[in-house]
DNA sequence: TACAAATGTTCTACTTTAGTTCTTTTTGAA
DNA sequence: TTCAAAAAGAACTAAAGTAGAACATTTGTA
């Protein structure tokens, strides 16, 4: 029936129409069918309108009225949109970069940054994430190393033995492992230099539980 | 179908009607357009008349009358297509997952596994990748655990001191550090329960070299 | 009614954007 | 290799948009 150049254009010209109420220009029909000269564009509008697909209104300029839309595609259309329904599947998602946990501020108070980083699906199934940047060594046991990239899903309870983002006195973010005692919370960091934190549990936040961990060499 | 210009004023009209129930003169179409002239507008109107998408009422002020609207796609399509051009943008790269590494076969033996894992672009650049899940606690000192997806780039060469996929004896693929000595290739273990091993280098076979780690709790 | 204010129309001149036509180049298949 | 189709590019023509002024009409009210 048509062309994939053909295909692809017509159903641009639909689409802008249909979005911005109004007809794209040659030049921009270039960017979208991916040909560089007007002259190709001039050519397929031309065979479109032989086939009466689009019509012109003669002598106007961005006046072109779509009047059919082929029920069949062709075949390398149906190929690039099998292409894209896959990398639906394994796109990455997107997910804010917070800044780096270890010392100072609570998470909230930078949350303004607005740098994301993307991660692959699996690692953010359900629920809300963000990640934060490690810095320092105190869950190296863990196999948690400075600079590594810590994929948190966004919680406020947890299960004793996992590890959180802990807001503590709200002032402090630091990532450890999670311990509820009968009236105090442990924060166990995962090296034998530093010490377990004994905390009231009017004193600490959780802020999130550690969901993966990315690192780059 | 229509310019954008006259897009622009064919809404000014439409919504100033609804809202205020009568048209908009010139001189408020002028301001709501961007022109400075009301001779544009009135080159504007002219043009909508011949499309019939409005109708002037002949020697009345303020008498113009829309007849119709391009018609818009439903905001839900238009969203689901920003949602396919993101993931597209940031979709993820697939790589081989080659299987286990620790003992036994040496990779080529299992590249025939179908399975693939997504990975952020940005860790997987230029080369060639592939995945491995690792198996012990080998290296654990440099904080890469068991069950941790290594990511790996295809490579034939290292520096010393890199993490390599190193294939001993063509039989057993291992995740060490490089060292090159004069006349020995030292394979180091990030644990002190491990040793060195020290072997001719025409026993062992570089596979590639660690590029990044993705561990998922 | 008659006038002034508001509104709309027409004209000219010019700039920018868009569309057409032609020639050359590239590409891919016979 | 050769040929034809597709694409790129340049040169050209046409349309759209900008601006201002002069002019014509309508409309409300003095």
């Amino acid at each position: 029936m048509l062309t994939p150049k053909q295909y692809k254009l017509l159903m641009f010209i639909d689409n802008t129409i249909k979005e911005t109420g109004c007809c794209p220009s040659f030049e921009e029909m270039k960017g979208a069918v991916g040909i560089k000269s007007k002259s190709g564009i001039h050519a397929l509008i031309e065979e479109l309108v032989e086939r009466e697909f689009i019509r012109k209104l003669p002598h106007k300029a961005r006046a072109l009225e779509v009047l059919k839309i082929p029920r069949f595609k062709p075949r390398d259309i149906i190929e690039e949109e099998k292409k894209i329904k896959l990398a639906l599947q394994n796109s990455s998602a997107q997910i804010p970069l917070y800044g780096k946990i270890a010392a100072g501020t609570p998470i909230e108070a930078i949350a303004y940054e607005n740098e994301t980083v993307s991660v692959p699906f699996d690692l953010v199934t359900r629920g809300d994430f963000y990640a934060l940047r490690i810095e320092g060594e105190s869950m190296i046991e863990a196999g948690i190393m400075d600079g590594d990239l810590a994929i948190i899903k966004r919680a406020d309870v947890a299960e004793n033995g996992q590890i959180v983002v802990a807001l503590v006195d709200n002032s402090e973010a630091t990532l450890k492992i999670w311990q509820k005692k009968e009236n105090e919370i442990w924060l166990k960091p995962c090296n034998k230099d530093y010490e377990i934190r004994k905390l009231h549990p009017s004193q600490v936040k959780i802020q999130g539980i550690l969901n993966g961990i990315i690192r780059k060499y």
